[in-house]
DNA sequence: GCCACATATCGTCGAATGACGATGGGGACT
DNA sequence: AGTCCCCATCGTCATTCGACGATATGTGGC
């Protein structure tokens, strides 16, 4: 059965002592395609206001966020995957459904390189 | 003439005293478009490129960017274009030639966007 | 095994993107 | 005027994106 909104799952322990500082420069080509590719993933609305969700309650929501949005299961499906494919959420199958949640080191990655600009 | 690439010409002046605070949300549906309108102009890499060079050497450049990128000039006046669509740089006309610099109040704007997430 | 449910994937379509060469227009210099 | 030079715009093409419905996959409960 499907959990209350209110309550959260997380997808993994977030481990805060996992703060590794990421030692990977913010510039040069490299940084640059990096940049492209998370902003890429964040450039679409619908994406943005999933990661907001996903940050929100910052357990992880399944199927919750199709609910959320005036998209087509599918649909939803494809922009999860985009982020994913970015890095900059995880999915892990959990039971018969799917928890999401951020990817707090490539977010943080993310904020790191558009700080440098 | 051209100018040496080390001279600069500032598109106009940055007022550092006009850092009037944006008052806007940083959340919400409309900050939603707004945050993956200025992701969408940054996803990709020859524009992240052409961000990183305008704001690198503070004044603006201009066909100077054709010759930093092995793209043809049409293609790099199309990502320029791209680039003011969404605000985040300006273009003046100076003489034959235009000159482009970053608009510091969008690029804070994103900034303060990003950092919400 | 079977059924119901939650997701992922496929196929398709129209629209947008990214690249280029070619064209055009506006200054500057002779 | 005529001629460069710089840049924007146009036209074209291949590719990608975004959306959807339909279909597969996979799990848990009966």
């Amino acid at each position: 059965m499907r959990l209350a909104a209110t309550e959260q799952r997380t997808c993994a322990p977030p481990l805060p002592a996992e703060e590794t500082p990421d030692l990977r420069p913010v510039e040069g080509p490299q940084a640059d395609e990096e940049l492209a590719s998370f902003a890429r993933a964040l450039g679409h609305p619908a994406r943005v206001q999933i990661m907001r969700l996903l940050v929100r309650r910052e357990g992880c929501v399944c199927g919750d966020i199709v609910d959320e949005l005036p998209l087509a299961q599918s649909t939803v499906s494809q922009h999860l995957k985009v982020l994913k494919d970015a890095g900059l959420i995880r999915g892990e199958i959990d039971g018969p459904r799917t928890c999401y949640c951020v990817e707090p080191r490539a977010l943080r990655r993310f904020k790191a390189l558009t700080g440098s600009l």
